[in-house]
DNA sequence: TAACTGATTGTTTAG
DNA sequence: CTAAACAATCAGTTA
């Protein structure tokens, strides 16, 4: 038995957090707070930004990492489709159909590619209180075995959809 | 010319 | 904890 599996509670806490965010609609996440549009805080490319040379960029949630391969499946259906809301709107509403099975190698996926990011920080960081000011730091390659190429074994967790909310 | 925009959700970060 | 920004994409739009 499994006892409650604290699912149910956790879960709703959780939840409120996120419907906290999502109250906010989001639409346009960035100008609910600057409605001031002259701020290019947006997601704009790090070329203007581009402060840090080893600024390490966040690494594909699992939604994105299923974005990717949707994308190119949704363009295949729809080779006419120009706008990246299109495939945008498309992904999602099948992400949230996917079950947390479909969903598992996305976020196995998501969850490695954070493992090296944090990689990533570690060297960034110490950049940062190294030398923060240019100086081309040669720096020492410290880190180079990131390299983990073990697949899980077959611990697999199913955990076939369940929708028993409310 | 080139940055910014939209639209999705998830993760990350800073306060 | 909370709120906000940013991650990819790609054609379209604006300064």
């Amino acid at each position: 038995m499994k006892a409650a599996k604290g699912k149910g509670a956790v879960k709703k806490d959780a939840k409120e957090s996120l419907k906290l965010v999502d109250d906010r609609k989001i639409g346009k996440r960035k100008a609910a707070v600057k409605p001031d549009k002259g701020s290019k805080r947006k997601a704009k490319k790090e070329k203007l930004a581009k402060k840090d040379p080893n600024k390490p960029k966040r690494p594909p949630s699992a939604f994105f990492v299923f974005l990717e391969e949707f994308r190119k499946t949704y363009k295949q259906d729809h080779p006419n489709v120009k706008a990246v809301s299109a495939v945008g709107k498309a992904g999602g509403e099948k992400w949230k159909s996917l079950s947390v099975a479909e969903k598992a190698p996305y976020e196995a996926k998501a969850a490695k590619k954070k493992s090296e990011y944090e990689k990533l920080m570690n060297a960034y960081n110490k950049k940062q209180e190294s030398g923060a000011d240019d100086g081309d730091e040669e720096s020492d390659r410290s880190r180079s075995e990131i390299n983990d190429e073990d697949e899980e074994s077959g611990a697999e967790e199913e955990e076939e959809e369940e929708d028993d909310e409310d």
